[in-house]
DNA sequence: ACCACATCGAACCGATCGGTACGATCCGGG
DNA sequence: CCCGGATCGTACCGATCGGTTCGATGTGGT
């Protein structure tokens, strides 16, 4: 085996989970809702290895948050993938994962937007910015390929039809919230193909 | 003076100026990113006072939120009435309004929300529920108006733009958000009244 | 067999948390 | 003028916070 070398029982992969178990744990109880003691607990590791990987409870969130993020969208990428080539099925796509994700008992709102409400300059705000970006991007090629003449602005204001989602979906909880943003997200498109 | 016995210095007016004064720095820094010995120097008052009046921390939270909710909605209706009687005009004035807000300084995202995101159970959540609902009623009321044929599934749709232009304000900080949720906005109500 | 190192578990740190208690002060209605 | 109550300032409470330290344990590479 090249490369590689570690010492020994693999920190890299005590790191990882670590992040993995950690993640849904803050997401249920919030970020300062659950103590790094009780956090080391749950996870079965001591209070020294969390610290020696991440530094601080910071850097642990920074983590779990970049994995969340990462995790989303390949998730919302492999539900655009599985639909075709057609933009319009694409778009419904996006929003038909996301409706699968607010039926989930553990939904409570999108968990970088959650983490930067309340922490309020730091790196995780960062964390949550690319996390947008990356929305966009996703956004924005499905509108560049249906051809509208405004990809860009038709991307933003599709994002804030998934954020906005999420976020009723979250705390005003009707049932069909992904359907209505579906549907308008449809809408959008067509208005923009047609402007 | 009938009614009114009222002892001393009035407790109703310190009440109130303890709400209207916590507010702004509970919104700025996050509910759990200030305490209550600071907040109480802040506001050049004792503990005693406002656990007297507020019982917890938590019930001055909840003061807090719904004076921030009743606010929001009497400047969000003045800001609706002043451009007269057609529905698209009004609909543009909500966006206008909320372009406004996020390009104010403290601009921090949408108070109730972030609250939210951060108390999980609580009381705090249903402050956040009603104050979306508040929102859900404008935007039904102007879709009712503009006589399109599922107004409270357009208010929905416009709900979500709302609350969704205010997180990317928030989190994706681009300059044209408002304009773009506006224009939205409109191509949602043109849509609902020609299908 | 040995040693470097990852890990554990628990004790410990100072700071801060939300909340309470108490004496001093001050104001307004009788 | 005087008393009831609202307020202040401060000290104090137990709990918990994030973070550090250390000895014991166990494992893997050589």
């Amino acid at each position: 085996m090249p490369v590689a070398k570690r010492s020994t029982i693999d920190p890299a992969r005590t790191r990882a989970a670590i992040v993995e178990a950690a993640g849904p744990l803050l997401y249920e109880r919030g970020i300062d809702g659950v103590g790094v003691a009780e956090l080391c607990a749950r996870l079965g590791v001591s209070k020294e290895t969390l610290y020696r990987h991440f530094g601080a409870k910071d850097g642990l969130v920074q983590a779990v948050l970049e994995a969340r993020s990462e995790r989303v969208h390949r998730w919302m990428a492999a539900a655009v993938a599985a639909v075709g080539d057609d933009p319009a099925d694409q778009l419904a796509a996006v929003f038909d994962a996301l409706g699968r994700w607010y039926r989930e008992p553990e939904f409570r709102g999108c968990a970088m937007v959650n983490a930067a409400a309340q922490h309020h300059d730091d790196p995780v705000r960062a964390v949550t910015g690319r996390h947008l970006g990356r929305y966009l991007d996703l956004l924005s090629g499905i509108a560049a390929r249906a051809g509208v003449a405004d990809p860009d602005g038709l991307g933003r204001r599709l994002l804030m039809l998934v954020e906005g989602a999420t976020v009723v979906a979250a705390h005003h909880g009707v049932a069909d919230t992904a359907v209505q943003a579906r549907e308008a997200a449809l809408a959008l498109l067509a208005a923009a193909r047609s402007g």
